[in-house]
DNA sequence: GCAAATATGTAAAACGTTTTAGCAAAATCA
DNA sequence: TGATTTTGCTAAAACGTTTTACATATTTGC
């Protein structure tokens, strides 16, 4: 078994000193008035025995990992999926590794894995934050680690966040079912106080007012994808008078098409369907799922690139950037009668 | 901004010894004779200042990270993040963290990959193999770090693997398709010489041979989904006599119903389907269509637990350990007439 | 020919742990 | 009482880097 070798091998083996060896690794070689002989001498023997400095050891001294934390939701959720993959890859562009991971959105596991990312040094964060994590947050903020929420961002933590406009883009929506004759539109959503999820219900709200319309909101405890399909079935035999249903996530309306394919329900001309999220199933469906499309490489770049400019700069000014995009409708079969 | 506590302060703080707290912290304290009452008074202190270990120092002083480095081939594919989920599981119980990444079945990646890994030390990894990547592989093993393959493995190397009956997977559904009728039984799969794709290939052909069929294999260098969707539904256009298609993966059989799905062919009747790999897209899917399901859990207990006792015995009894695991047939609609 | 400037490099501290080897005081023994 | 053992704790080295502050030889200026 081969041992690795260390930057003072390398430096014993050339008869030089660390210091030098370490100067010319890290390019500092022309500043610190290293001879070109030597530079070439010590770069192509670093290169000989495929010497790799070790990153434990630098970041113990520099305080830095180059190492980034992703928290989101569900890393098996294809909108989160999507958007950690585009972060990595920006990441990986800029010299800096994600390590990521799932909080199920429960406040228990995310406080563990906040502790443990801080306790593995991450330079910062990106999270999707569930709720009752606002002073584990505020402690990294305390000690000069930054964070950027997605998704959602938490009223009570001044930080920077990028999120979607999620009450217009429920306006819309809700307006778009309307514009196609649905009158009885119910809103399903998850028993949650998230501010994205607010937003939504906002927007349903809003619209169904203006348009004088009867509200009717589903809130369900999501526990699993089978106890969720379970009452939204339950709900659907009840409310007969439902003529279409806005899902407030993916998940939801995956729930909700599972339910609604055991009783030969008739979408979009007994009920019409929407979601917010877009997903490959809900374009392959019969019907085709008109869905809420969030732009997922856009979140990911400026999550991203918000975060390396907070790390780039040591000051901190407290000018935080609370960044809004726009989501686009995307109009298929289950809406349109 | 607060500055992070050491072992240190708490040492000097309470006016005993580094080495002393260090005991402590690790349970030693009976075994090294340390005084009850000093154990209460630094576990008290400790618990206050809510201090933890720095474990970049620890690993650079023990060798050890307890990170398991995870690569597969894509974490958005939902095969590979079920695994991904159910491994983070149960290495999280035993003390272990995962970091993981995608390495999209591309070499120099994987290789760039590997060696970032190593060079985090991680302690041991968990890897889906792309081509090409056995000398990096080689070199893992001859430094020590324990390596499991899963979904494939490498006929030059010697070392654990967790993988499926490939081929008897592909015999048996192919089997399923004969014995419902149809005769002109395509198999399409990647341009790719990798073992689980050749014996699923293997299988097929062997069923079909076993029944004297005649046998009909496109293979798709996959470059895209959408360019994947066109080479099949060209495939489709060319082939009339085709009346069932194996896809030898999940994406694959996707772009297969995208295909198919612009062209109004009914599926069973005029073409049956079977997909590798389930996905909640096939059991939604009109007609839900027909897979062979691998074992996830099991997977991934299967290779974590493996990992995991290599890392806890230094010894490496050179007993390396091949499982193959059944698979499932899940018979949906799109393969029955 | 001598001081000053420049060129080329190095010694040693520091980062925060773990662990080996050992020391002083108290207790036991004979 | 003096030798030995036990108890309770600690000094210091080591892990592999980065970086500050300085050292020595050579060249330049006059």
């Amino acid at each position: 078994m081969k041992k690795k070798i260390s930057i003072n091998d390398i430096a014993q083996q050339l008869g030089v000193s660390i210091t030098t060896v370490s100067f010319i690794l890290n390019g500092r070689a022309q500043e610190k008035r290293i001879s070109e002989k030597l530079v070439k001498k010590v770069l192509d023997f670093v290169q000989e025995v495929n010497y790799k400095p070790s990153s434990l050891a630098r970041s113990l001294r520099t305080g830095k990992t180059n190492i980034i934390g992703l928290m989101v939701e569900d890393i098996s959720d294809p909108f989160f999926s999507a958007i950690a993959r585009a972060i990595e890859a920006i990441a990986y562009q800029s010299g800096y590794k994600i390590i990521y991971c799932s909080t199920e959105n429960a406040t228990e596991k995310t406080r563990e894995l906040i502790a443990m990312y801080n306790e593995r040094h991450v330079d910062g964060y990106i999270i999707v934050p569930p709720e009752g994590v606002e002073q584990d947050i505020k402690l990294l903020l305390d000690t000069g680690k930054p964070v950027v929420l997605i998704d959602r961002y938490l009223p009570a933590i001044d930080t920077d966040f990028v999120v979607v406009d999620n009450e217009k883009s429920a306006y819309d929506a809700t307006c778009h079912l309307i514009a196609n004759g649905y009158k009885n539109i119910a809103f399903v959503t998850i028993d949650s106080l998230q501010p994205q999820m607010l937003d939504r219900l906002s927007g349903y709200e809003k619209a169904m007012q203006a348009n004088g319309l009867p509200q009717l909101v589903k809130e369900i405890a999501y526990k699993s994808s089978e106890q969720a399909m379970q009452h939204i079935a339950a709900f659907i035999d009840r409310k007969k008078e439902v003529d279409a249903i806005f899902f407030a996530t993916n998940y939801l309306c995956v729930s909700g098409l599972k339910a609604t394919a055991g009783k030969g329900i008739n979408i979009p001309q007994s009920i019409g369907v929407v979601s917010f999220d877009d997903y490959e199933l809900f374009e392959l469906y019969s019907p085709s799922i008109t869905t809420v499309s969030q732009p997922t490489d856009k979140i990911a770049e400026h999550a991203i690139n918000l975060l390396i400019s907070r790390l780039k700069k040591a000051v901190s000014d407290k000018k935080f950037q609370k960044i809004i995009l726009p989501t686009s409708l995307i109009v298929r079969k289950s809406s349109v009668r």
